[in-house]
RNA sequence: GGGCGUUUGGCUCAGGGGUAGAGCACUUCCUUCACACGGAAGGGGUCGCUGGUUCAAAUCCAGCAACGCCCACCA
């Protein structure tokens, strides 16, 4: 028992003990149960480490899931990885640069071998930093996105959707990345403002209009003026009309193209001319299509400009533009340069600036997955908490547009098309070929792409069980319970998951999806690398143990779309130096393992037995935990964290420790009552234990271990206590059991002892009187209840304020050398002698008049209201007139007080 | 441009039509046999501004302001 509770809790030494014993007993994994709990963890990269986002979201998840496996549900938290295309290529080539080496050289087979060995290495990371956090995740089933089943999952999606006509192939403008030489897609993209020009060129008319001999057309991207193939002006600008139908000779290319009108150009935007570069900007692409406008590439994949362009070529875009800039200065064409700020798309993994550029691509078309995904919602089979993220849900899935999912990457899946180079033959299979089928030839080829990395992760509800091969796996399993995640990747990633569910199972991946505040920074700043602003999970870890990170950081979760985090950084090194709420958070572990051990120390002659209410400040206690046990169990299961962590804090530590466990003390002393008194003590500490253990999982189970059975362990057939093997494994406590305990009327009997000694202590404190000196207090109570229910706990006040003796009745006199302090139920007299100061006394009865007078007076004026009497609610009317009496008492009160110390 | 969020004591934030809350910080007292990572008692706010609805507004509505986020995007 206690004799194994060290003095202090050392969550560095604890933590692992207690992993040990989940791990080997085994608790991780699914059981069976009544009820499904089953969680996907979203997929961190593999190369990743834990961050505040994940440390949030797993905390989260892990709640969830401890309390559903108390409750006896199956539950299964499926953990795995992503195979993260774009970030690990760019890692695994950055490192090969490193060695001398590069991919094109070493082919692709083995460039994917050292991808594989890439994730071997660093894959474990994040999987020790998860069990480490104390996340009962079935280690025993992990997933991979690159995993061999996974793999045939994602390559019959692709089957699928290609033979169903969901996929195709297109040459589409897309945002290449002329750094990681890929197409990436729209929502991978990032804009950045930047400081820019607009540049206003002439292009010399190929015949005058009005009397001119030019146009001037505005443009941020001079050097994109070797691929126009058009001018452009707004159908609402009459002063252009002249012009539409005419030709210019575009400069340095000697190319005649023609001007036109068309609804994407604003009149008042620049000068009223837009230069047209199908190949080079959507929205020209788009006019392009739409005017029959060639569509000139003038750049190579790694937007270098191609031949055929003189000295252009060969040149980066930058070189190029202040080539053609220079040019036109050159020529007299150049009219002039404003400053001009503008968004720039930037690659979210390596921040060059993104190229729209013409190619081949893999598209989704997502106008058939659209309305079944919208309908998920809608009709609430999938329910967002915060609400307010269905609205930002639908809207982009109302604008989706299709989704180009092929990547010309090396690392990822291998777009499962093949080509006869004979015939012509094109088709996706499930097996790869060398023969074509149609003619025979041996000249088949796959598609070089891979798939964009949320191709396979949107499968990942149904893929990671069983999906396609075993289908039985996901029986009873999916829908999976909740999706916890981040606001970040609605679109990129919940979006996709509802709508390859809803066509592929019919059903909804998920019934709800929890999406929790942003992590910031303590100036509320974004957490970033660069900035050096982020914290380190496991630096909280190390410095307060995983239940203080994870009690802090649920207690951070609310509706909010953000949250600060106070850590500490040191602003040279980077070095965390802490976080106060973390650090408060690990005090209250302490004050848990403390008031535990004392209670362990306290059960010499304990025999498990039921709890007994033998006063009101026990039926209290009883009362107040079973409203916890409910507030606790709703919290969780409405993922109200924020409030219901809060609260759990403030019960354990203010009703349990600092009331109910002070007021025990005396009764372990007394023979008649230890027994009762331990029992009740016990019932409220395992019921307490096992509602934070979802919450603080270590040093909940630490202490289990040493306590002995409670009633909660007694099986009430055979009277035998039975104890779990482990706290994660032990017996939720069930709200319906507990109602039996609500009690009102003692919750407020405790209130006026409560009151009472808090009037003996604030006396105290006002007269310097030592704790140590015994006083003597009398209580004359306004009413029946107020002096039974006092007088029934007389001696725990005496206990808790010191007193010699505290004397309840309806007609006690006040005695000689007492001060006085009146309520709406009681007088208290507090006997100090000759310790009273009059004048000290006169000022605060009068403060106190004032403010009962104040209030009074709001209370009548309220009550004098016609509109309130006739309209206000009758237990409103009710409870004002009530305080209103209560006041007037107590008025009287203070205002015979005041006469004796006149 | 569209959408969303925030604005409450020095700080960080809860709450939410009917007498302003917590933690930290602050003041005073207490090392009494669970805990000083503790206990007790205190001080401190006209709940961003302006209107409106209501018997009653910090709370609901509208407008405004400041700050922040997301989406779309101007060549």
């Amino acid at each position: 028992m206690y004799e194994e509770m060290p003095k202090t809790y050392d969550p560095a030494v604890a933590e692992p003990e207690v992993l040990d014993k989940w791990l080997s007993g085994n608790y991780y994994g699914r059981r069976p149960g009544k009820g499904d709990c089953t969680v996907v963890i979203p997929p961190p990269n593999v190369t990743g480490k834990l961050h505040m986002g994940h440390a949030l979201d797993d905390s989260i998840q892990d709640a969830i899931v401890r309390e559903a496996r108390m409750r006896g549900r199956s539950t299964q938290w499926i953990l795995g990885t992503d195979h993260a295309g774009i970030a690990t290529q760019t890692k695994v080539d950055k490192k090969l640069k490193s060695e001398g080496k590069n991919r094109l050289e070493m082919g692709r087979e083995t460039f994917l071998d050292a991808c594989w060995d890439w994730t071997h290495e660093y894959g474990g990371t994040i999987k020790e930093q998860i069990k480490r956090m104390g996340c009962s995740v079935d280690f025993d089933n992990e997933r991979f996105t690159m995993d061999d089943d996974y793999a045939e999952a994602v390559r019959k999606v692709f089957c699928d959707w290609y033979h169903d006509g969901l996929i195709y192939r297109g040459k589409r403008i897309v945002n290449w990345c002329p750094n990681c030489t890929t197409a990436i897609s729209d929502d991978e993209a990032e804009y950045e403002n930047e400081h820019g020009h607009l540049w206003h060129l002439r292009y010399p008319l190929t015949e005058p209009v009005n009397g001119q001999d030019y146009i001037v057309v505005a443009t941020t991207r001079p050097e994109t003026m070797l691929g126009d193939t058009g001018v452009a002006v707004s159908p609402k600008d009459p002063e252009k009309a002249a012009f539409v139908g005419k030709t210019v000779m575009l400069p340095i290319v000697n190319r005649e193209i023609p001007i036109f009108s068309d609804f994407h150009v604003d009149a008042g935007f620049g000068s009223g001319f837009v230069k047209v570069t199908p190949a080079h900007d959507p929205n020209d692409y788009a006019m392009g299509e739409a005017h029959g406008l060639e569509k000139i590439n003038i750049f190579d994949e790694h937007a270098i400009v191609v031949d055929g362009y003189g000295e252009f070529s060969g040149m980066t875009r930058d070189e190029c533009r202040e080539a053609v800039v220079a040019w036109f200065e050159e020529h007299g064409l150049l009219d002039h340069i404003e400053d001009h700020e503008h968004s720039v798309m930037h690659c979210y993994r390596c921040d060059t600036t993104l190229e729209p550029w013409l190619s081949e691509q893999w598209f989704v078309a997502v106008d058939k997955l659209k309305g079944p995904a919208i309908e998920a919602v809608t009709s609430g089979r999938v329910r967002f908490n915060a609400e307010r993220w269905k609205q930002s849900y639908l809207t982009w899935m109302e604008n989706l547009k299709d989704w180009c999912i092929s990547r010309q990457l090396w690392w990822g899946h291998r777009i499962p098309v093949f080509y006869c180079e004979d015939c012509g033959w094109e088709d996706a299979l499930m097996e790869d070929t060398d023969v074509c089928p149609k003619c025979g030839g041996h000249h088949v080829h796959q598609d070089e792409n891979v798939l964009d990395t949320w191709f396979s992760s949107q499968l990942w509800t149904f893929a990671t069980q069983g999906w396609p091969q075993r289908p039985e796996g996901l029986e009873g399993h999916h829908p999976t319970t909740a999706l916890v995640t981040a606001r970040d990747i609605i679109a990129l990633w919940v979006a996709r998951m509802i709508m390859s569910s809803e066509y592929f199972l019919h059903e909804e991946p998920f019934h709800d999806v929890v999406i929790y505040p942003t992590i910031l920074a303590k100036d509320g700043s974004r957490m970033s690398k660069s900035k050096g602003n982020g914290v380190d999970p496991m630096d909280l870890i190390d410095k307060y143990g995983a239940d203080a990170m994870r009690f802090n950081l649920l207690s951070l979760f609310t509706a909010n779309q953000d949250v600060k985090f106070d850590a500490d950084i040191d602003k040279r090194t980077h070095e965390f130096k802490g976080s106060p709420r973390t650090e408060q958070a690990r005090a209250f572990v302490t004050k848990i393992w403390n008031a535990s051990r004392f209670l362990l120390m306290n059960m010499e002659g304990y025999e498990p037995g039921e709890p007994k209410a033998i006063s009101d400040a026990d039926a209290r206690m009883f009362s107040r935990l079973a409203k916890q046990v409910k507030a606790v169990t709703e919290g969780i299961e409405t993922y109200n964290f924020g409030e219901m962590v809060r609260n759990l804090q403030a019960f354990f530590w203010n009703e349990v420790c600092d009331w109910y466990v002070e007021v025990t003390k005396a009764r372990l002393k007394l023979d008649d009552e230890r027994l009762q008194a331990q029992r009740n003590l016990i019932f409220v500490l395992d019921t307490s234990l096992r509602l934070m253990h979802p919450l603080m999982p270590f040093v909940t189970e630490k202490i289990w271990d040493a306590m002995p059975a409670s009633w909660l362990d007694v099986d009430p057939a055979t009277g035998e206590a039975v104890r779990a093997e482990a706290l994660m494994v032990a017996a939720w406590p069930e709200p319906e059991a507990y109602t039996q305990w609500i009690d009102e009327p003692a919750e407020r009997a405790f209130e006026l002892m409560r009151a009472v000694v808090t009037d003996v202590r604030s006396t105290r404190a006002r007269y310097r009187i030592s704790p140590k000196e015994q006083l003597r207090v009398v209580v004359r109570a306004h009413g029946d209840d107020a002096a039974s229910a006092i007088g029934q706990m007389s001696g725990f006040a005496a206990s808790l304020a010191n007193a010699s003796s505290v004397e309840v009745g309806l007609d006690l006199e006040k005695p000689e050398g007492s001060i006085a302090l009146a309520g709406p139920d009681f007088d208290a007299y507090i006997v100090v002698g000759d310790l009273v100061d009059f004048a000290a006394e006169r000022t605060r009865i009068e403060k106190a008049i004032k403010k009962a007078e104040k209030e009074l007076a709001g209370a009548e004026r309220t009550l004098a209201n016609p509109g309130f009497v006739a309209k206000a609610a009758p237990e409103v009317v009710e409870a004002k007139r009530e305080r209103a009496a209560d006041l007037k008492a107590e008025l009287d009160a203070l205002t015979a007080q005041l006469v004796d110390f006149a």
